[in-house]
DNA sequence: TGGGATTTGTTCGTATGTATC
DNA sequence: TGATACATACGAACAAATCCC
């Protein structure tokens, strides 16, 4: 994984970290029913705080995207089945 | 609770907060010892920011009415002994 | 059975930047 | 200039659920 947060740029940190998962997602690098990284995980990969790990899944909560389960971790969704 | 904050009048919204989380104090609203509700839930409830609600609780808690702890909530202060 | 480690959830503390009036 | 207000960001403490030995 090359693509890297943006400490500087306008653009909210949070908001780039949801846009490099919600990638991730999309292009299989992180799949269906198995976990995303921990929140410590992204903290120190992505050298964020807590706050912003949280705002950046939250974003994905609500997209349906990911599944976050207290104890145990954040999964991705299961594979929406393709509308018709 | 019908006493609502007015986002255009000339009083910071703040001051009309901390007077209204007070009201709520002296009429039995808000109790001694008991949580008052959270910063999130005065943000979403009166459409502020938090920047608003903690300078409103900070006015309380200058007073003496309201007691914060991190991790926990901010609480009615005990009812003061009358004084003689 | 128990206890510790892990992980997400909640809540307050603090600082900075920007915009508006 | 200063006060008001919001958003962003990091920290700290506590809580609850889960896991593992």
């Amino acid at each position: 994984m090359l693509v890297t947060i943006d400490h500087d740029g306008p653009t909210p940190l949070y908001r780039q970290l949801a846009d490099l998962l919600r990638a991730q997602i999309a292009d299989g690098t992180l799949t269906p029913n198995r976990p995303i990284p921990t929140e410590q995980r992204l903290m120190h990969e992505h050298e964020v705080g807590r706050d912003t790990v949280r705002k950046a899944i939250a974003i994905l909560r609500e997209e349906g995207l990911v599944i976050a389960i207290r104890g145990r971790g954040t999964f991705v969704a299961p594979e929406k089945p393709p509308e018709q």
